[in-house]
RNA sequence: GCCCAUGUGGCGGAAUUGGUAGACGCAGCAGACUCAAAAUCUGCCGUUCGCAAGGGCGUGAAGGUUCGAUUCCUUUCGUGGGCACCA
């Protein structure tokens, strides 16, 4: 019986998956684990082998922990939105819905054949209405939401206007607008569009006007992270500033606490340097200098103050307001024509030529508070405005960009750090006892530091200040592919839709160009962005309308009381008692109500939307369509009573009144003829078009009705707004969706995400250090100080797995000029030569060049006879990427190579190696289509089996570390599991296993792999982790050893590494039920037995002055003057001595013994 | 320029706390089985001197600490990654 892994794979995938064997609940009494990959943002292009690495290693982890005893959460989705599937729609016409289909089902394919255990039916996917409708709700929260600074945490907007209309913002600064100041009577005055404009300053995700990245090749905005040396890091165009009105995300107000953040998770040192990077904190000091003889102070950030009487100038960036206040009559001239010569710089000529030093004098002078100096006023280029005050203070001989503005405009240096500086460049060091230095004379420059904010908070002329290089982060974008802001923009002001009337869905377009503008695909629909309303009451009774809100709803129940047999509800409890039931009821479906909802979710149905349970007035309807007010009610057999008759009709009738209009069927008609029953609500809400409405948009509607614009007041010329929301927006919280995906009342519950908690390890590349990962910990604290959330870092631990570069092949062809009369070079016959000989010629070789040269020779005869007047004048090779499917090792597989590219090559010759052979050259690169060397894992799994492709992939070397694919090495992996197989069963013989009492030899090879498959599976060594399953195969086999009593555990330790085999196997020598790679429930993972490890003695190494000379058998527990006794009557050991004493004799027990001469 | 990671046979890598450097696998070489091939099995496999026994050298380089260093420290070089007029 042969190890047949194809067959067995196929068996045990299709059976895992009936059985739902990877199904989790959120209910479970053992300790939960949280296992997350970084979702795959499903590209085109399939996956290679380089993405199911971080697959494996977390799957063998999740799998592992299951064995363990622990409930595992081990789920899988897509990044499903952004751009590479627009700008692929934008190419080829397909709707990015379409082709984002394609790709995620390509996808899954691929990982089903690797055997992983996630739990799919809690797969997400961004780009879903199910769950975008979500992302806009967090969203609107953090919308609602401001920074507390008092109180170090997130708020609801609801707090600030209570402080803002008792204090005004006497005690909480405006972090959009420093200068904004007012009481609270200033506040109760502002009109509406005022205090919106204040509160949109305080938001934590706010619009306004900025600076933007704008890449015009892409036609949307980047953050910053997404920009990469001034051109896109998608696609590489060029960047430029742009001002735009933008939404943000006010991460800066956060930077402390990500910062902090950091000490409390498990991320590697790499890691958490570039988000400290990013976040950039440095400490320092701001101060005021008077300028001189007029009105204007001029404010510095300085991270040195203790360096402040080696100021020898000041420097403003261009773009900072007091350039025009202070530049002198005299310089004007030339401050205006640096300035446009400035402007004239795009970003990226900026950051090119970072080396060249240019600025411009504006004549005016600041005043040193400590010594009276007058220093001259600068301005720039190399000062960014963005950063501290957009001023800084030179102190050219400390630091080398000040030294060599200096140097380049004759600016005089003083030296405050005596020998330390050399005057041949700045010396930016802390260690140096200040001079010429005023009161800080004799002063170390570390305490110098303190010493000097202390004297400058002292005379009120400035004071201790942190900065942070980090901005707020771009939020929006204009593109199609995105999630909608649920926003609508009245007269300036944004209105955030309501929470039943998300998800707002993205709407079709069948272009997807730019907008006008600079303004996304969606300006150009029309119908969706303008909302025409009736016209609108004042701000003042919107605010009342609001209030009442709940009033009005209940008023409607009380005048409808008295005409039905108490099923409404008649108090504001109550009414929310109803909504309680709404969302219980939610979520238990009868079979019909499951039937038609498969047909009507997500507007399958002429286009309408069809919420399930969803309340209004009392009243819960089982499906209701708001927009055209038809109610189906699917009625189970307990409505046919007559009390319940009159019941219901009661209830039409009252709806009826208001506008709506009900459609009725059977449970039976549901589940017998669902096409008849679609027709009739098809029918239904074509029927309702025609109906005049009119009389329904009085606006008297309960809250959510679904058209509360209207009861927020706003009309007139009302305009949704049109970019949509950046990649990162679905990534920020997809792994809370993960713990409960499927309730359509909240993002996630609370009592799940209290359950599944943090996530425990989180595998992923590392080029989401800065995006993603800072993102993501940002939304987590805001949920958590909202209180959506019980922690507030997404995740415990990372562990990025390293990239897997690809081994290029290369070919060399033969480039060559031929002299004659009109010989058009492109006829040339193609000549290929192999490694060696290509290196000769590279390398200038004469005789392999001339050996070449005849070979093309008679190539060309033979292509062109009678032309005689055709010579060789030059050749040359050169290289070509190879295909490397079709290269076995370095060998080329020629025929192969001549069918590739459509036989591009077919009639190509070939100069070989002196072995006959076409050998390739070789190069480790990263692994891309265009270098012809990437590896389908579908193509391994099929040739070798899941098993072993994913042992190989984890035999690699360290998960963490990044290497290059070889293929070749698969082989010996594959006759591991091979090996493994015949401990169970002989190709020829059949069964070889047995049930006889293993020996403790055995046992002792058994015991050793469980101790070390534990701490190598727990510490993420698997390759290690491998090799040792490959050593006690090994050993196993020569001992001879197919007893069942040491296999089975063997099969348990191998099930997380290579499930199908270990299932398959375990099922064979225990046929009544095997738990393995079936049943973690049943599951009986071996302990490790430490008493079967220990020995009595062991083979020491005895060393001589360190060097290892020879081994000695000693006994464990003996004393150290015993060992000394043994040691020394070695003949080894005497030899060495040469009858000399030693000097000291070295025993560590268990280690070693050195004997010191 | 600054920060982080990293450097071990022909190759991927192992050595978990300072204690036998090169586990395991690939490639290679020699042999067994076979008409042959595949599969399988056995042996060799850092380098150098030596018939051998045995010895010298050897973890990028140089120095140091230590009885003992791939591991710790200092200096330096190479590679990969991140940040970069951030005052």
């Amino acid at each position: 019986m042969e190890y047949r892994f194809n067959e067995i794979e196929q068996k045990w995938q299709a059976k895992w998956k009936e059985n739902k064997v990877y199904k989790v609940s959120n209910d479970s009494a053992k300790p939960k684990y949280y296992v997350l990959d970084m979702f795959p943002y499903p590209s085109g292009a399939g996956l290679h082998v380089g993405h199911p690495l971080g697959y494996i290693a977390s799957d063998i982890y999740s799998r592992y922990k299951r064995l363990k005893g622990f409930n595992v959460l081990h789920p899988m989705g897509y990044d499903s939105f952004g751009l590479p599937a627009e700008q692929y729609a934008l190419e080829t016409g397909q709707h990015p819905a379409v082709t984002t289909e394609r790709n995620i089902a390509t996808f899954r394919s691929q990982l089903d054949k690797i055997g992983f255990s996630y739990d799919w039916d809690r797969e997400v996917r961004t780009s879903d209405p199910d769950f975008y409708k979500w992302t806009q709700w967090i969203f609107l929260q953090i919308f609602d939401s401001w920074f507390n600074r008092a109180t170090n945490k997130a708020e609801r907007i609801a707090s600030l206007l209570e402080i803002f209309e008792t204090e005004g913002n006497l005690h909480h600064d405006c972090p959009g607008d420093k200068s904004i100041q007012f009481s609270a009577g200033e506040w109760k005055a502002f009109n509406e569009k005022e205090q919106q404009d204040i509160l949109m300053d305080y938001r934590l995700t706010f619009s306004s006007y900025g600076e933007v990245n704008w890449c015009e090749a892409l036609g949307t905005v980047l953050a910053n992270d997404e920009v990469v040396n001034g051109v896109s890091e998608r696609g590489g165009h060029p960047v430029e500033k742009k001002k735009m009105r933008q939404w943000y995300l006010r991460i800066t107000e956060y930077a402390d606490r990500l910062l902090e953040g950091l000490e409390r998770i498990d991320f590697s040192d790499a890691m958490k340097e570039m988000q400290k990077n990013w976040i950039g904190k440095s400490q320092g000091a701001e101060m005021d200098f008077i300028i001189k003889d007029q009105q204007e102070h001029l404010k510095v950030y300085t991270t040195r103050p203790d360096t402040i009487f080696g100021v020898d100038f000041m420097v403003l960036a261009p773009e900072h307001e007091l350039v025009n206040k202070i530049t002198s009559a005299g310089q004007k001239k030339e401050i205006e024509t640096y300035l446009t010569y400035v402007k004239s710089r795009s970003e990226r000529e900026r950051l090119a030529e970072v080396k060249q030093i240019t600025g411009c004098f504006t004549g005016a002078y600041a005043i040193n508070p400590f010594d009276d100096r007058e220093i001259p006023i600068w301005i720039a280029e190399y000062v960014l405005a963005g950063y501290g005050t957009g001023a800084i203070m030179a102190v050219p001989c400390g630091d080398q960009r000040d030294f060599a503005f200096a140097k380049h405009f004759n600016i005089p240096i003083t030296n405050i750090i005596g020998d330390y500086y050399n005057g041949e460049e700045a010396n930016p060091t802390k260690e140096a006892i200040l001079q010429n230095s005023g009161f800080l004379n004799g002063v170390s420059m570390k305490g110098a530091i303190s010493i000097a904010i202390a004297k400058i908070e002292g005379l009120g002329i400035g004071n201790r200040k942190v900065n942070f290089r980090m901005r707020d982060a771009g939020f929006s974008r204009q593109r199609y592919w995105g999630e909608p802001f649920p926003i609508i923009w009245s007269d300036g002001i944004a209105i955030p839709l309501d929470a039943d009337e998300l998800p707002l869905e993205l709407p079709h377009v069948d272009k997807y160009g730019p907008g006008p503008n600079g303004e996304g695909p969606l300006a150009n629909i029309e119908d969706w962005v303008n909302i025409n309303l009736t016209p609108n009451p004042s701000p003042k009774e919107r605010e009342t309308r609001l209030q009442g809100e709940a009033e009005l709803a209940s008023d409607h129940l009380l005048e409808n009381k008295k005409d039905e047999p108490g099923y409404y509800n008649s108090s504001l409890p109550e009414w929310q008692n109803t909504l309680a039931f709404a969302k219980e009821n939610r979520k238990e479906l009868t079979e019909a109500e499951g039937v038609i909802w498969q047909k009507l979710r997500d507007r399958q149905l002429d286009g309408c939307k069809f919420r399930r349970q969803h309340p209004i007035a009392g009243y819960i309807p089982d499906f209701v369509c708001l927009e055209k007010k038809l109610i189906i009610e699917i009625d189970g057999e307990y409505h046919n009573s007559e009390e319940q008759k009159s019941f219901d009709e009661a209830r039409a009738n009252w709806l009826a009144e208001n506008g709506f209009e009900m459609i009725r069927f059977t449970n039976e008609e549901v589940k017998n003829n669902i096409k008849d029953v679609l027709i009739k609500v098809s029918q239904k809400l074509n029927e309702v078009e025609k109906t005049d409405r009119s009389k329904n948009e009085k606006s008297n509607q309960p809250s959510g009705s679904g058209s509360s614009l209207l009861w927020r007041g706003v009309g007139g010329e009302v305009k949704r707004e049109t970019s949509t929301m950046p990649g990162y927006a679905g990534s920020s919280w997809y792994f809370l969706r993960y713990m409960d995906p499927h309730n359509d009342q909240t993002f996630c519950d609370r009592k799940a995400s209290d359950y599944w908690g943090q996530v425990d390890i989180y595998i992923g590349g590392t080029e989401h250090a800065v995006g993603h990962l800072l993102y993501s910990r940002l939304w987590t604290k805001i949920l958590f100080d909202l209180g959506y959330v019980s922690h507030d870092e997404p995740f415990k631990k990372l562990v990025n797995q390293g990239m897997i570069q690809g081994s290029s092949r290369f070919v060399y062809r033969l480039a060559w000029s031929v002299t004659g009369e009109d010989f058009d070079q492109s006829l040339l016959p193609q000549l290929f030569i192999s490694k060696s000989i290509a290196d000769k010629i590279i390398s200038e070789d004469e005789e392999a060049i001339k050996e070449t040269g005849g070979i093309a020779k008679e190539l060309l005869i033979k292509a062109f006879p009678g032309r005689e007047d055709l010579s060789i004048f030059r050749i040359s090779v050169i290289e070509t990427h190879v295909d490397v499917s079709f290269v076995n090792g370095v060998e080329l597989d020629i025929n192969h190579f001549k069918n590739w590219r459509n036989g591009e090559y077919a009639d190509a010759q070939f100069v070989f190696e002196n072995d006959g052979k076409y050998i390739c050259g070789v190069e480790t690169e990263k692994m891309s289509k265009s270098k012809y060397n990437t590896v389908n894992p579908d193509v391994l799994v099929q040739k070798f089996g899941a098993d072993t492709f994913r042992m190989y992939e984890m035999f690699l070397g360290p998960v963490e570390q990044s290497k290059p694919w070889d293929t070749k090495g698969i082989e010996g992996v594959h006759r591991f599991l091979r090996k493994l197989w015949r401990l169970f069963y002989d190709d020829l013989k059949g069964k070889v296993w047995n049930e006889d009492k293993a020996t403790d030899a055995e046992l002792k090879v058994l015991h050793r792999t469980i101790k070390k498959i534990d701490e190598d599976t727990e510490r993420f060594s698997f390759n290690t982790a491998v090799s040792t399953f490959m050593i006690c195969v090994n050993d196993l086999a020569d001992m001879k050893c197919h007893k069942k009593e040491i296999l089975e555990p063997l099969l348990f330790l191998l099930s997380p590494y290579a499930p199908h085999i270990s299932a398959e196997l375990g099922s064979l020598i225990n046929a009544k039920s095997s738990p393995i790679g079936e049943d973690a429930e049943r599951s009986v993972y071996p302990t490790f037995n430490p008493a079967l490890l220990v020995e009595s003695a062991k083979e020491y190494p005895v060393s001589i002055n360190g060097k290892v000379r020879t081994n000695i058998n000693i006994a464990l527990d003996i004393t150290q003057a015993d060992v000394e006794q043994i040691v020394l009557k070695n003949e080894v050991v005497q030899k060495w001595l040469e009858g000399k004493a030693p000097k000291k004799i070295i025993y560590v027990k268990n280690k070693m013994v050195n004997v010191v001469i």
